[in-house]
DNA sequence: GTTGAGCGTT
């Protein structure tokens, strides 16, 4: 057991909870009774133009401290922005910093509203519930009381396969190296001569719906096999019939003839 | 290492 000192942890407070100027402050979801920090330091930028880039968004707020990450969730079938954008402080107590002095602020024409942000990302499955509209019951009664999401049905809203690329359609913006930012070749690949910014990151093939940190999905499992069940064939040998522990690559290069190619024989 | 589909978009 270890005795530790119960140090309480007082923020400055900043008075940014209290009359965020009608937008700021009723967040409506978290009660401001909580003396909770802040969050992790994403603050929520709202009415931000839709054209807006998170390096463009990012410059401004790194003034008050180190911008961890900037995102501007666009929506998930069309892939249009949606007017706002996250910005992830390193330090909460910085993230309220800008969150005070950016509040308000004229950025690219127009006023934006910071706050802070609610908790975390959501996952898909939250969002894939809050995206789909519901159908509206043949028997009279359509409800659609999401805005004006009721895009059309002429995609049909299955899932979206997941197949987003890490390392493609994606609005944040990557943490500037200090040291020269020397991107790898092969990842900044831009030479697509599609460049479909306006498809929606909807693809077929793949059709993993993103298995996140929670494992705990017994959902569409009527199968009862378990799609992410590894199959455990007992082989009659048992053995190595896939890999073999000693034999396989040694190199960490994985070129194991390496030194054949690499060295000259050096007959002299 | 995170993840990106994040709450406040007309």
């Amino acid at each position: 057991m270890r005795r530790y000192s119960p140090q309480y942890y007082s923020p400055p407070r900043r008075s940014y909870g209290g009359g965020g100027g009608g937008g700021g402050g009723g967040r409506g979801r978290s009660p401001p009774r909580r003396r909770k920090e802040q969050n992790n330091g994403s603050l929520l930028v709202r009415n931000i133009p839709l054209d807006c880039r998170a390096e463009e968004l990012r410059a401004p707020f790194e003034r008050y401290g180190e911008v961890r990450d900037v995102y501007i969730p666009k929506d998930y079938y069309t892939g249009e922005p949606r007017g706002f954008a996250f910005i992830q402080f390193v330090d909460s107590y910085e993230a309220a910093e800008a969150q005070y002095h950016m509040n308000g602020k004229i950025f690219a024409g127009r006023e934006i509203s910071v706050v802070v942000a609610a908790e975390t990302r959501k996952r898909p499955e939250e969002m894939r519930q809050r995206t789909r509209v519901r159908e509206p019951s043949d028997h009279g009664g359509r409800r659609s009381s999401y805005y004006g999401r009721s895009r059309s049905r002429s995609r049909s809203p299955r899932y979206p396969s997941g197949s987003r690329s890490r390392y493609r359609s994606r609005s944040y913006s990557p943490a500037p190296r200090r040291r020269g930012d020397s991107i790898s070749p092969s990842r900044r690949r831009r030479d697509n001569p599609r460049s479909p910014r306006d498809l929606p990151p909807v693809r077929d093939g793949d059709r993993r719906p993103y298995s996140p940190g929670y494992d705990n999905v017994a959902g569409p499992n009527e199968n009862g096999d378990g799609y992410d069940k590894k199959p455990m064939r007992e082989d009659k040998d048992g053995r190595d019939h896939w890999r073999s522990p000693d034999r396989a690559s040694r190199s960490p290069s994985g070129s194991r003839s390496r030194s054949a190619e690499l060295s000259p024989a050096r007959s002299r």
